[in-house]
DNA sequence: CTTGCTTTCCGAAACGTTTCGGGTATAAAA
DNA sequence: TTTTATACCCGAAACGTTTCGGAAAGCAAG
């Protein structure tokens, strides 16, 4: 591949000139500048972004981070949908992407400094940690811009991007209630994940302010997979017949819900009600297709990156965003009869 | 972040062996290198990929090459699965994975080898170009490996792997004519595709075997479209009610025609039998369930991502590989009963 | 003629590695 | 004692850029 000193060699100027002619510098004449231009093309230059980064130390390339990239993750699209908007955004603003996956174990290998230092990479945007994985507390704290996606946390360097998930949360429950529901379960996801935390308090606060007394057995753990919130539906609603409806913190877990139900007999929406979370994208082909909060990952990536350039370029830009989520009415839910 | 020469500084032996000792040449001495080892960790070196990938001219990162990631590509999980493949076996073999997405106007800004050489790619999976794409000759003719998922093409660095696509797709046609179905249709998606090809191929010939005549008017074009396969399916069915069963070059194509059938009032399977071809993820939980043949990215990527290093690394491997499909029987089939 | 300003160019150092070709002890062999 | 072998170490060049600090030439002003 030609590389600098071939074009400096081929048009008889300067390395230096080359490279300023090439970037763009003003202390160049026209007519040299135009015949390196041509040297350049005719040679098929291209620079070698590798040396250019290690010089100007900074890569212009933005780490996508992702916990548990596995096969399974293909249900939840929502991975796939940030990552196409982050993709996308950053093609946008000619930054490269690389992926980054990463599992709990392996944080302890390395460190997050060090995979930042390596790639030297400008900043990174994560998606799916958890609230007590090593990353987090390393992410904050290290001067690489990082933004986080629906992890709040601010820092000096440290953004993130959101959806109103309490207030969405709270929407889905109320909305129960408003149809007559009174014995309303909810379908938790793993503990330490800030997203069960708040779609949990939604969930009480809401009953709360409807004077509709807490019924610790009406939570339950279903860690955000389908034949876990299965398992732990099927004997809930064996015991529990005075429950109409259930409110999932994941869409996942309210197929789960549904496959018990129908293992037990029950009609959905008439015997149960049922609202998920996240809107992936088998809630509307399920039957009955399925009441849910619907997020929007694909902006969420998009915000998420044009964010984590900014501060990389110094810009002094909010370090929140957030993009809404949206209660979305489908066949899952209906009043409550009883 | 601490560099060689730092670590030099601080143990006290020169940045050439301290280099040694870290890469585990055997001509330092034990003493030195434990000592140089733990002034290394004491200062969280970690060495700077960009400069030794500079003086070593290669980069371990292996480039996904995907055209058309869009928001809509989620539907189709055939990409994200490959995509996870490719990032399970890399990181497995310690390669690095940047995610080059493009479209077909892109491809005229920057010729494929610019691309590669900008970023030294050692190797790059290709995913999903389509055949008069300009990338695709200049990826098989350039130095730098290359392999194709599911376009069979060979050269000195270039491999690929794909599934038994006419075989899968045969037995797929078989399975209908053996259920007593002579009144096939084909749906085809976009004819410049190389498996819309085989699939018609693998059509033509089984009709063929059996002795039915060719119709020519029982060939569709769905662009590999859901809306564009409804569409066309609609007038399609209204006009040949003798039509029991219509093979489909694809899930979404399916999905499209399925929605067709409850337009007209039809019953699938009994009215209309359909099979699909990708095995997307909703096709098990459409009502009724696809039957459809499977194929099986994931492991097409790893395969891929196996074989672009082999490559890299001068092993002399085959340059193909199969992953079997597999006809998945579901719902959407039954008997001929007219 | 000297001074100073523009315009246009370039040499050399720097970025953080790897690696080639030695070099200097110490020990073993002659 | 001198030679040879071995074990350990290091200087310097190289990879392909960018950029700092000038330098040469031309020209206007004093």
């Amino acid at each position: 591949m030609a590389t600098l000193k071939d074009v400096s060699r081929a048009s008889g100027f300067s390395i230096t000139t080359v490279s300023r002619a090439l970037n763009g510098y003003d202390d160049v004449n026209k007519e040299t500048r135009d015949k390196i231009m041509s040297v350049a093309k005719e040679l098929g230059y291209s620079p070698n972004i590798l040396a250019r980064s290690l010089v100007k130390k900074q890569s212009k390339t933005i780490g996508f981070l992702v916990t548990d990239l596995k096969r399974e993750s293909v249900k939840d699209n929502f991975m796939f949908e940030t990552l196409c908007g982050v993709s996308d955004e950053l093609s946008e603003l000619d930054y490269e992407f690389v992926l980054l996956s990463t599992t709990t174990s392996k944080q302890k290998n390395k460190t997050y400094g060090q995979m930042c230092a390596e790639r030297q990479l400008d900043g990174v945007v994560i998606q799916g940690l958890k609230r007590d994985d090593p990353y987090l507390l390393e992410a904050i704290e290290s001067k690489v811009p990082c933004v986080l996606v629906d992890i709040p946390v601010e820092g000096e360097n440290t953004g993130y991007v959101t959806s109103n998930q309490l207030d969405s949360a709270k929407q889905a429950v109320r909305y129960l209630i408003r149809l007559g529901h009174r014995h309303i379960a909810f379908m938790n996801g793993a503990p330490h994940a800030y997203v069960s935390t708040v779609r949990y308090d939604a969930y009480r606060q809401v009953m709360q302010e409807n004077d509709i007394d807490a019924n610790d057995a009406y939570v339950l753990n279903g860690d955000f997979e389908e034949t876990a919130a299965k398992d732990v539906a099927l004997p809930f609603l064996l015991n529990h017949p005075e429950v109409t409806a259930i409110f999932c913190a994941s869409d996942v877990m309210a197929l789960g819900v549904l496959q018990a139900t129908r293992e037990l007999g029950l009609n959905v929406p008439e015997d149960l009600s049922i609202v998920g979370f996240d809107n992936i994208l088998l809630s509307q082909y399920v039957s009955p297709t399925l009441t849910t909060v619907g997020q929007r990952p694909y902006e969420m990536g998009r915000k998420a990156a044009a964010m984590v350039v900014d501060i990389v370029d110094g810009k002094d830009v909010p370090h929140e965003a957030f993009v809404n989520n949206q209660l979305i009415l489908r066949e899952s839910v209906t009043k409550n009869r009883r």
